[in-house]
RNA sequence: GGUCCCGUAGCACAAUGGAUAGUGCAACAGAUUUCUAAUCUGUAGGUUACAGGUUCGAGUCCUGUCGGGAUCACCA
């Protein structure tokens, strides 16, 4: 058994047995003793000061006193302020070290046999992929490798929204304008060439207003509608909306274009299919220079008629209501929500009706245990009323509904506005932080003995890294700035650095093979150091941050115990000799214990979908 | 205005209610006869927005104030 589970259960015993009173030890914290104090673990003995009748200290001594005798483990404690420092014997760490598994699967646990899927990424296909997807994206991701490593089978999923006026927008203007122009002819990625006609189509629309705003029928509609005091600027940009729908030439006929889709006008879809192919390709690009998959592709235009049935249903039930123009409600007034539409009054869709018929329609088809959308935290209300509304339909699957929500990436300067072109494309991104590790690799000069191939391979892994660590750290709730400038470093606390203490890790690995070097000295190694001791007490925390993350769905825990950890392996490395070391023992230990840690590092950032390089 | 989230060093981020609030960047000063210096060491930087409360113990929980954000569409 793990010493931590042991040195609870050992506690809440003693306390039984000393004070008379039960205790739970799941409920006795145990910590990795600081650094400025003596010990592996320390003990909190101020839950049990009440019942013990004594002062922290004295019930320290006492509890240590009796533990000692019960966990042969204990080499030595001490008490400081309350706290009980427990020393664990080197027999325990290097028999933990010599059991641990180096082939990855160190913290991983067994198929449970239950089925979680994941949603992701989900873009729109009027514009390429941006910033805020890639957050989403590594956290999508994230999410399937941990909850897969801990044992579910995950099914990955995301929803195209390929519908809908706005590549509507994209499919007018290349029609009107394009003059038979591709992805093609022109060398654009699809989905930049599709999202450039929507630009397009939004560009002619301005000149077309601007144009408006001198007729007399505009004259008209200032003097009519605008408010006291406004002028005319202000007056039209507020118009903009009303305008587009009731006098533009151009929103006419986008609407008309829609209209025709809906109806199954050939030549509309068959325009719709070229274009979405276009963009599909271009997302194509993306999601495999990220390094990410899906299993499950679902098509808004498939799935956004869905969900009427579900409505009737709710209705028939009593858990919604008819208002007198023929709309469906749900009240959700008693748990601080609003009523909400869940039918239009001609009996069309909104969003959540889709939401609610596309949530049974994959239950039926995956019967899956969870369903954990990764969606943006400014959807939060939203999942609160789609969610409720489950429950209340009575859905067998409703209580495994879970938001996955995730802050806002912001700019220094704010948010992203497509329209100030403030937007950060994550294709140029991409390329970006791989020109900047390439950059800088040259300043530190060659790497001998590889090929080309593997030295650009190399330098994607750590550009990439650096990106995704970049992201990756940062807990998935809070919102984050990103300073595309600045923010891609590849020192300090980067995924480069995780990955350079890897590298150094393989640079022995392979010394090994080719010295063919024996390691079973390792056992008889009798002096552990400061320093090897911080890396035991590491890795064998691993397990449980892993099973943190996939209880919290929050990979920046693992992100930063991965820097933890290569931070206290380039200390390691800096202080201690690993092939000149002052034994054989030592330096089989030392490069058992390096094996080690870059066998969880390579798992943990796998975790995070970071790959390692070779050599950097 | 209602609801929800957030406020930690110049900046970006950590800290299951536990010891003296950590790490990186930026700044300054150092370390390479030794397994790769994308590394290591040191200096400086804080009334954890503010005011109360609960607790043996609060950055963390509760209340209020201030500041920021999201949302409250028969949009998606």
């Amino acid at each position: 058994m793990n010493i931590i589970a042991s040195l609870q259960q050992a506690v809440a015993k003693v306390v039984e047995e000393l004070y008379g009173e039960p205790s739970d030890a799941a409920k006795v914290l145990v910590n990795t003793t600081p650094p400025d104090f003596t010990g592996d673990y320390s003990i909190v003995i101020f839950p049990f000061v009440k019942i013990a009748k004594k002062a922290p200290d004295a019930a320290a001594m006492e509890i240590g006193e009796s533990l000692q005798k019960k966990v042969p483990e204990i080499e030595s404690f001490n008490v400081v302020k309350g706290f009980l420092n427990v020393e664990i014997g080197d027999a325990y760490w290097k028999k933990f070290l010599l059991s641990m598994p180096v082939d990855g699967t160190h913290g991983s646990l067994p198929k449970n046999g239950k089925k979680v899927m994941v949603e992701y990424s989900s873009p729109n296909t009027n514009k390429p992929l941006h910033m805020g997807h890639i957050r989403n994206i590594l956290l999508g991701w994230s999410n399937v490798k941990i909850l897969e490593f801990v044992g579910y089978e995950v099914i990955k999923a995301q929803i195209i929204n390929d519908r809908g006026i706005a590549i509507c927008k994209s499919m007018l203007a290349w029609k009107k304008f394009g003059e038979g122009k591709t992805p093609e002819s022109t060398g654009i990625k699809g989905d930049h060439f599709v999202g450039d006609w929507y630009v397009f189509f939004e560009k002619k629309t301005m000149e077309e207003y601007e144009t408006w705003q001198q007729s007399t029928e505009a004259d008209k509609a200032y003097k009519e509608l605008h408010k006291e005091g406004e002028n005319e600027k202000a007056f039209f940009k507020g118009f903009k909306n009303k305008w587009f729908n009731e006098h533009s030439v151009l929103g006419t006929e986008v609407r008309e274009m829609l209209l025709k889709w809906e109806q199954h006008d050939p030549e509309t879809v068959d325009l719709w299919k070229m274009m979405n192919g276009w963009v599909y390709q271009g997302f194509d690009e993306t999601y495999r220079d990220l390094g990410v998959s899906f299993d499950k592709l679902y098509y808004e235009s498939d799935t956004y008629l869905l969900g009427k049935d579900i409505v009737a249903e709710g209705l028939a039930k009593g858990a919604f209501f008819k208002k007198d123009d023929g709309s469906v409600w749900v009240d959700l007034t008693d748990v601080k929500l609003d009523e909400k539409v869940v039918l239009r009054a001609d009996g069309t869709s909104v969003y959540i009706t889709q939401d609610l018929g596309t949530a049974r329609m994959r239950h039926k088809e995956l019967g899956c245990e969870r369903y954990l959308y990764t969606v943006a935290d400014e959807q939060n209300y939203h999942f609160q009323v789609l969610f409720e509304t489950l429950k209340r339909l009575g859905e067998p699957y409703a209580n495994g509904m879970h938001h996955l929500a995730y802050g806002m990436v912001e700019l220094p300067t704010g948010r992203m506005k497509t329209r100030e072109g403030t937007v950060v494309d994550a294709d140029d991104l991409i390329a970006e932080v791989i020109r900047l590790a390439k950059e800088q690799a040259s300043e530190r000069g060659e790497i001998e003995g590889l090929s080309t191939e593997q030295k650009q391979e190399n330098l994607r892994r750590v550009g990439m890294g650096a990106l995704k660590y970049f992201i990756i750290k940062v807990n998935p709730k809070k919102r984050m700035i990103f300073n595309p400038e600045e923010s891609l470093d590849l020192q300090g606390q980067t995924g480069p650095y995780i990955q350079y203490s890897y590298v150094r890790i393989n640079g022995l690995m392979q010394r090994i093979e080719r010295e063919n070097i024996d390691l079973s000295g390792a056992g008889d190694y009798t002096e552990i150091q400061a320093q090897e001791k911080e890396l035991l007490l590491s890795l064998h925390g691993f397990p449980a941050i892993v099973q943190a993350a996939a209880d919290d769905y929050d990979p920046s825990l693992i992100a930063n115990y991965c820097y933890a950890l290569a931070k206290s392996y380039h200390r390691f490395w800096h202080d201690l000799s690993i092939f000149n070391a002052d034994s054989e023992n030592a330096k089989a230990f030392r490069l058992s214990l390096s094996k080690a840690v870059g066998a969880v590092l390579a798992s943990g950032m796998n975790l995070l979908g970071i790959e390692m390089p070779e050599r950097m």
